[in-house]
DNA sequence: TCCTGTACCTACTCACGAGTAAGACTACTG
DNA sequence: CAGTAGTCTTACTCGTGAGTAGGTACAGGA
C-alpha cells in the first residue's frame, strides 16, 4: 500500500478503452466468452469493474466490440499484403502469407475471432460470418480471375473459395497447437495443397513463387 | 397432472443413461459447455437432476463421456467406409464420403465434437486431440501409400494429412451453415480441391471416381 | 477558493446454476 | 406381506458472477 504503487492513475478515456480492449481479448481468448468474467477482465486491465461498464457497456457489447476490432485488423493485414497486379497464384500466395503472418503475431486475436466467436450464437456469429464473407469474396474474386476460361465458374469459384478459407481457418487452428512451425512453412504447405493437389505432389511437382529467393519464408 | 401423464416411468439404468447422453449431446451442441445447464439437460432427458448425477457424474464427466462416445461413433463410421484394397485416391474418396455422411446425419454430434470440445481446455481437448490424431494417422498412412516414389515423405505426409483433416473439419463446419448442399457434393468438392488443386481445376481437369456411375453422390 | 465534470473506487444486490440431503415409490424375492 | 435393492423426486445449500448504488479524488475554470 505504498503511495508509490502507481496504477497509472487518471488516464484519459481513449487510453483506458484501449487497455480494456486488450485485456478483454486476452481473457476471452484464454477462457472463452462464458468462462471469462468481467471481474478478471477489469483486473487484467488494471481498473475496477464499474469503469469497464461505464466505458464499454455490458459483457456482450464488449465481446462484440472485440470481435469487430480484431476482424478489421486482420482483414486490413490481409488485403494490405496482396499485390493486385500479380498473377493469381502469386496473389493467393501473398494473401496466405499475410494471413498466417497475422495469426502468428496475434494468436489471441485469432482465438477470440475464430474459436470463440464461432461457438457463441447470437450477434457474435453474425460479426464472424460477415468477416468470413468478406474473406471468401476476396478469394473468390481471385479465383474468378484464374478461371476466365472455364464455363460454370461463378458459383463454383465461390464454394471453392469457401473451402479454401475454411482450410486456412482450420490450418491456423492446427497451428495454434504446433507453434514451433514458422509461418512461411505453414502458408507454403497450404499453398501447395490447394494449388497443386496431392495428384501433382506425389509426382514431385511442387509450387514455388516465381524465383526471387529459392528458400521459402 | 392427470395420472396418465406417463413420463415412461421406472426404466432400467442402461436405457436412462442412453436418454441422458442423447439429451446431453443435444443441449451441449446447441449451447456449448458452459452455457448448458444440468437442469436443462435433465429436463430434456425427462428425468430429475439427481438421477443425472447418480448415473453420469459431474458436468465435466458427462461432457467428456459425450465426446468419447461421439468420437468413437464417428471414427467407426469412417474406417468402416473405407475399402482397403483400392487405390489411394479411391480410399480417400470413400473416407471423405463416410465422414461427410456421418456429419450430415449427426450434426449435433459434430457440433459437440468439434466446435465445443476444441474450445474447452482441460481434459476435453485431450479427448479431441486423441481422435484427431487417429484421423490424421489414418490419412497419413493413406498418403504414404501414394508417395512410395518420393523421398522425404514420412514427416511431409503427416503434416499434409493434418492439413487435409483440418480442411475437412472446417468444411464440415461451413456445411453446418449451408445445410442445403448434399453430402456427396461437399465431399467431391474437397476431394477435387486436395487431389487436383486449383492449378488443374482451372484447366478443366477434375477428379472423378473410376466410372461406375458418371454422376457424383 | 469554490464549483463542476470526469476519472475512479468499495461494497453491495440479485439471479442462476452446480451439486446434495433426505426421503418416497416400485418391484422383486423370500 | 416384510425386506431390500434400485429408481426417482422435491427442496434445499452455497458459490460465483453480472450489473449497480453511491460515493471519493483530482483537474481546470471562475
Amino acid at each position: 500500500m505504498q503511495p508509490d504503487q502507481r496504477r497509472a492513475k487518471r488516464l484519459p478515456r481513449a487510453v483506458r478503452e484501449r487497455q480494456i480492449m486488450d485485456a478483454a481479448v486476452d481473457v476471452f481468448s484464454r477462457l472463452g466468452f462464458h468462462a471469462a468474467s468481467m471481474d478478471e477482465i477489469s483486473e487484467v486491465a488494471g481498473i475496477s469493474k464499474p469503469m469497464l461498464y461505464a466505458y464499454l457497456g455490458s459483457k456482450e457489447e464488449l465481446f462484440a466490440t472485440c470481435i469487430r476490432r480484431e476482424a478489421t485488423r486482420m482483414m486490413e493485414a490481409i488485403s494490405g499484403g496482396i499485390e493486385p497486379d500479380q498473377t493469381p497464384d502469386v496473389q493467393l500466395w501473398s494473401g496466405l502469407r499475410a494471413f498466417f503472418g497475422f495469426v502468428g503475431e496475434n494468436r489471441a486475436s485469432w482465438q477470440v475471432l475464430h474459436r470463440q466467436a464461432s461457438t457463441q450464437g447470437g450477434p457474435f456469429a453474425i460479426e464472424l460470418t460477415d468477416m468470413r464473407g468478406r474473406a471468401v469474396a476476396l478469394v473468390a474474386a481471385l479465383l474468378a480471375q484464374s478461371t476466365k476460361a472455364a464455363p460454370s465458374t461463378q458459383l463454383e469459384a465461390e464454394s471453392l473459395a469457401a473451402a479454401l478459407v475454411g482450410a486456412g481457418e482450420s490450418l491456423a487452428d492446427w497451428w495454434l497447437d504446433h507453434p514451433d512451425e514458422p509461418a512461411g512453412v505453414v502458408a507454403a504447405r497450404l499453398m501447395n495443397l490447394v494449388w497443386m493437389g496431392f495428384g501433382d505432389l506425389v509426382d514431385g511437382n511442387i509450387w514455388h513463387p516465381p524465383s526471387r529467393r529459392p528458400g521459402a519464408q
